[in-house]
DNA sequence: TGCTCTTTTCATTTTTTTTTGAAATCAATG
DNA sequence: CATTGATTTCAAAAAAAAATGAAAAGAGCA
């Protein structure tokens, strides 16, 4: 028989059982709050708490998940850049660390869910602002404080967004 | 035949289509990015592009929804503080405007939505630090930095909060 | 190039969320 | 206080989202 691919000469241990299932829990929350599915924030939660780069057979197994949700979880955090690739000499596999600094995750969550729908928003507007009746009653005067609303709550957005992003300098 | 509960004496017109299509697709869009359905974001976006109160009725039939959705997403509204009761004579039904003020609206969300799952996080990172491993390793020592950064994450979304729902001045 | 191990893709299944509408509840009014 | 109309509730249906895993594609090595 041939020598499998990855013998394991040393066997990394892990992080202890509490703070794995503690800091799973703790990302599946957040990542639920961003609207991100369930196995996203346990990788994410699985990988941030051990301090060894892990390839995907093992967060399958640790996780037990497919390796269907596995490969697509890992595509969504390395889209938005929460996790490093890490090379291990003699393993042809990839191997991933978390990204430890918040700021990024979520300013390219920010800048990849939030801000085209902003954009968007703008156009929107200007579109109502087009199909605005030109007559000068009572109620072209509420459609118009409402656009200008819209237009102000966009704005605050906009200013917002940066904003956030900088403030999460953790 | 009796007299019907509510015969309409002066009818209301009512938001241009256009507009009310805009408004409504707007705010289907950003409640689904607060992750609430697209029935709620469809009814307050009604409601706010149009200038007169409306009642379940007028709601059910101007979107086409069930009255099922149309009770349950003006109760989300509500408890959102994002609609308020209008008061119309000779009419026992309720009748909905849009609470225009988005400040309340979103600080309303952030409490009820964001906040708990601060408190829980609290309570998670307590746990963590008992649960930590006493030795000094090298490993103890990556365990204690990674809780570090996580205490320092809820205490910004702490501070956050507040900020933002500050800012949210329009 | 062919072989083997790894990863991705995607049609299908499972799970979760949302909507529906009929029945129950509520509330005003005659 | 009974009737009628408005609203809520909730079990069931429909729709949407997520997970699964087998097959296809990719990627390094001999």
């Amino acid at each position: 028989m041939a020598i499998k691919a990855n013998p394991k000469v040393i066997t990394k241990n892990s992080a202890p059982k509490d703070l794995e299932l503690e800091s799973i829990d703790f990302f599946v929350r957040l990542m639920s709050l961003l609207g991100l599915p369930r196995s996203v924030g346990e990788i994410y939660g699985l990988l941030y708490i051990n301090p060894h780069a892990m390839c995907m057979e093992q967060i399958v197994s640790k996780l037990e998940i497919s390796i269907g949700s596995a490969s697509q979880g890992l595509k969504t955090l390395r889209s938005l850049k929460a996790v490093k690739t890490a090379y291990i000499p003699g393993d042809r596999r990839d191997h991933y660390l978390a990204e430890s600094e918040f700021r990024r995750l979520f300013s390219t969550f920010l800048k990849d869910e939030i801000l085209p729908h902003l954009e968007s928003a703008k156009d929107r507007i200007s579109r109502m602002e087009k199909s605005l009746p030109t007559e000068n009653d009572e109620e072209s005067e509420f459609y118009n404080i409402r656009i200008e609303k819209l237009k102000r709550l966009t704005k605050t957005g906009g200013r917002l967004l940066p904003a956030l992003a900088g403030l999460l300098r953790l």
